[in-house]
RNA sequence: GGCCCAUUCGUCUAUCGGUUAGGACGCAAGAUUUUCAUUCUUGAAAGAGGGGUUCGAUUCCCCUAUGGGCUACCA
């Protein structure tokens, strides 16, 4: 077999917002195209009319984009081989499904649901497969008269494969090497439908995959089960030769109890399972996502990346170009993966921390004008300069550093009785008197000040500090007290404790 | 029910027959710190069970159990 350009594609369909499972197989799709200097192409798979969700393709767009995985080619991005959706495809389809049918490789069958649904009842762990298909109301039972007769009368119809039985099917898969189903507990599946003149996943994507010159086709364990069709499939259409490699990923679990992450799960897990946030369009239901959550789209990428796969060695941060690098679909694991919410967060928190002050400063102001805080943004870098490793998130800067930007307003209650002595207030007058005094308000000239003070008085250092915190913060926390004296400045610190000396009893 | 896939600390995982079974998250303790965090150090924590194969099995095979997936005119 001659060698072909690495092709790989991620086919969605647009039933509503991509989950986070589905943005892994994206991923990994794209770590591997770009790792091969291969294509990676955006199909959309619509062929179901009935739950097609409007908006559902431009969030995957976005979504995707928004991480950084870039398409080569496909629906909104150019290539050759559109259209990339499978809906303004259908004559092509057809003619495939003619060439099935001519070549009795498939046939009509005229059985209406409720037909299938009395069969069903009928006979126990009933299957439309050969040795049911004799019993059923298809071409195969029909004269060819009849069936056309049905046909020109506008009856619906669907086309199934018809599967010989007996014969093990070989999967040969990247991940699990050769799986091998028996034809046997295939059934007739539906490759086509006359209702709306679309064929079903099964054949779409098997066709739309040749055409498209995809060499591997990467998805969710979810799809193990109908492989052994679609290399049939591939066989019956005469195109065993270039037939894609298969790679089927472990499936995404729930963190608790059991199943596979799905999108139904929304926010009820305690975590978004969305990358971005949707809001349904029938219900107005909105679900989170990760990036309003205040992750950044590396940590994303990041810890993605890991559920179900890993370098081989120790590392565990990783950049995109270097997932692109080290990726290998030998090196992903075979079972499921339950999702850890808590690592995502502590990968939120180490890339948090590379990115640079002026950077997250850039994201923390809009925090801060939600709260009506105006401050210069070199302050600002300033801040979450002192502040930035102790969160995870943007927001939670916050929390950590309010102080710098408001007075308190209230003294944590437990600070007061544990800091707060019945010296404290002469203590801090004294301290007021000392600042005030001072011409350079560094850290370190504040600080040796201030220290020297408490030494030649013989005051209790700790004491002094807690409570001087105290008036400063309004509770035990934050980061070194000189630097929020520096920040501050002179007249916000002698401020400040002034309220407090008079606030607190 | 049938078929398929899987099974190492609570979680993500390393190990490609011989290891004190390693790392990370989380958890606990200690150190650092005038506070709270961060950080650092340390600790607890695993081969589902039973049979084989082998000088030797976490690793290979079988059975059982458990988990997961599929079983639509959905993808």
């Amino acid at each position: 077999m001659t060698e072909r350009k690495v092709r790989v594609r991620f086919a969605p369909s647009p039933t509503g917002p991509l989950h986070i499972g589905g943005v892994r197989t994206a991923l990994y799709n794209y770590l591997f195209a770009k790792q091969h200097g291969g294509d990676l192409i955006l199909r959309i798979e619509d062929t179901d009319s009935q739950r097609f969700v409007p908006g559902a393709e431009n969030y995957i767009i976005e979504a995707l984009t928004w991480l950084g995985i870039q398409f080569d080619e496909g629906v909104n991005f150019g290539g050759d081989c559109g259209p990339y959706r499978q809906s303004e495809r259908k004559e092509i389809y057809r003619q495939y499904v003619d060439q099935l049918l001519k070549d009795g490789l498939a046939y009509i069958a005229f059985d209406t649901p409720a037909e299938l649904e009395a069969k069903r009842n009928e006979i126990s762990n009933f299957q439309y497969d050969a040795s049911t298909r004799l019993l059923m109301r298809n071409s195969l039972t029909l004269s060819a008269e009849e069936t056309t007769r049905l046909i020109e009368e506008g009856n619906q119809y669907v086309v199934r494969i018809k599967i010989e039985p007996n014969e093990d099917v070989v999967v040969d898969d990247l991940i699990r090497g050769e799986v091998v189903i028996n034809s046997s507990v295939l059934d007739d599946k539906v490759l086509y439908k006359s209702a709306d003149n679309l064929p079903t996943y099964h054949l779409a994507n098997i066709v739309d995959d040749h055409l498209m010159e995809v060499t591997h086709v990467i998805r969710g364990e979810e799809w193990l089960p109908s492989a052994p069709l679609h290399v049939l499939l591939y066989r019956f259409l005469g195109w065993t030769e270039t037939m894609p490699r298969f790679a089927h990923l472990p499936l995404l679990l729930k963190p608790e109890g059991n199943g596979k992450l799905s999108k139904r799960d929304g926010d009820r897990l305690g975590f978004p399972v969305f990358p971005l946030e949707w809001q349904d369009p029938k219900t107005g239901d909105i679900s989170s996502g990760y990036r309003e959550a205040g992750y950044l789209p590396e940590a994303v990428v990041n810890f993605l990346a890991l559920l179900g796969w890993n370098p081989g060695n120790d590392q565990e941060i990783m950049s995109m170009e270097e997932l692109i690098k080290l990726f290998s679909l030998e090196r992903c694991s075979k079972s499921g993966a339950k999702f850890d919410y808590e690592k995502g967060k502590w990968f939120n928190h180490q890339y948090l921390q590379m990115r640079s002050n002026e950077d997250v400063a850039t994201m923390f102001a809009s925090v801060l004008a939600e709260k009506d805080i105006e401050a210069p943004f070199d302050y600002v870098v300033k801040v979450v300069g002192l502040v930035k490793e102790r969160v995870n998130f943007v927001k939670e800067l916050w929390d950590q550093s309010f102080f710098f930007f408001v007075a308190p307003t209230a003294y944590d209650e437990k600070t007061v009785k544990k800091r707060w002595k019945a010296e404290t207030p002469t203590q801090l007058t004294e301290l007021c008197e000392v600042l005030a005094g001072v011409e350079d308000f560094s850290v370190h000239n504040t600080e040796e000040i201030v220290k020297a003070w408490i030494e030649s008085k013989q005051y209790h250092l700790g004491n002094i500090m807690n409570a001087f915190r105290l008036a400063l913060v309004g509770e035990s926390k934050g980061p070194h007290i000189f630097e929020i004296v520096c920040a501050l400045g002179k007249d916000e610190t002698i401020e400040r404790i002034q309220k407090a000396v008079s606030t607190i009893q």
